[in-house]
DNA sequence: CGGTCAATGTTGACAGTGGAAACATAGAAG
DNA sequence: CTTCTATGTTTCCACTGTCAACATTGACCG
């Protein structure tokens, strides 16, 4: 029972293709673009069949928003592993984390958007704790090695997160064209990152 | 010609009744719950009058986020006046901002959402530069005082935009359950904006 | 081997949407 | 009073998400 391409009546393992058709989709027209038969369309099959596999549009959304973190999480691990010392593993994250988002923008908009944030789900849950779970593991790395001061450790990592976040959005939206387009996201995500590390210093 | 609410002729300033009716409903049903055809009915016109307003329905959007910058803005500001030094009024500003997400959070979505950051529109961007711009004038104040490092300024500015900015969607979005529920927004505000301005604190 | 059944896919419908075109009306301008 | 133009209405279209009824198929069981 392997996908073979057929023509038959049966597809074989169609959950899947409409995933895959799917985050093509959501890359080439943007989140907005996303139309369930369109998606459809594409796999090759009547407007309706995707509802054998997905409750309704936002469940594939869903889906795709879970392979995007699943994708992210991933690319933040092996960054992570190329470094030694802690604040570097940390930086390390943070720099992936930017990168992913400017390099996948439709992806990461999907990740954080209205269908995907409202958590009856319980996979995509998961895999979203997941990520905080990498920014809180290397806080408390930075605090055990004594670079970061100690306690407050949710809050901490929430600040990291949400310089990351923020700048990862403001890259991918532009909101402003007084950000010169010219700044190059890795070097932007280096200096923020560093900028908060060094706020987070112990102090002696 | 802008039209006045005294040039009235049919419905009396339809232009401006449409705009407040969408302001309620993003407010009521969140940016998905949007519908042009919903607005009108609203106001109690047919379907297509919006038409004679707004080009398009993303256009119609674009006014509410434009609304929302100003407002913002507005509160940025007011804000600000209230202290005295560079630093608590650069924090301020950041507060101010955060505050406003979390108060507004169906309006701020819609200031950032996908239709709001092309921009094919003047005005909208003009307010949303000058967003920006206050944060940029905030750094060059404080780099002024001595208290920020000197150079750099927008990249500066830059991070301290993403730091409010991810925090405001974290804390509408609440992405992660590892996200503690009871933490108050003002205080992680105050906490995040406290370690960035360390990070940027002028070393001797 | 053949029959039954659940899983999967198709067809056709429905209400709701954004948008365009043709038509209607009321206030201003002559 | 007539005419013109900005505004509002009606009617239509293509498209969407979703549902119910129907069709097909492979798997299981006698």
């Amino acid at each position: 029972m392997e996908p073979s391409p057929t023509d038959a009546y049966h597809h074989g393992d169609l959950g899947r293709a409409l995933l895959e058709a799917a985050l093509e989709l959501v890359a080439e027209r943007g989140p907005a673009g996303f139309t369930l038969r369109e998606v459809a369309r594409r796999v090759g099959v009547s407007h309706a069949a995707p509802y054998r596999h997905f409750a309704h549009r936002d469940a594939l959304l869903q889906a795709v928003a879970e392979e995007g973190f699943s994708a992210m999480r991933d690319a933040m691990v092996q960054a992570c592993e190329c470094h030694e010392t802690p604040q570097s593993r940390f930086q390390a994250l943070g720099i992936a984390y930017v990168r992913f988002a400017v390099d996948h923008p439709s992806h990461f908009r999907v990740m954080f958007g209205p269908h995907s944030t409202k958590d009856d789900n319980a996979s995509l849950a998961r895999v979203r704790d997941q990520t905080f779970g990498l920014l809180l593991e290397a806080v408390v790395a930075c605090q055990q090695a004594g670079v970061v001061r100690p306690g407050a450790t949710h809050e901490i990592a929430i600040a990291a997160w949400s310089v990351v976040h923020g700048l990862a959005f403001l890259l991918i939206d532009r909101p402003s064209r007084r950000i010169p387009p010219e700044v190059a996201a890795e070097e932007l995500a280096r200096l923020v990152t560093t900028t908060l590390m060094e706020g987070m210093r112990r102090r002696d």
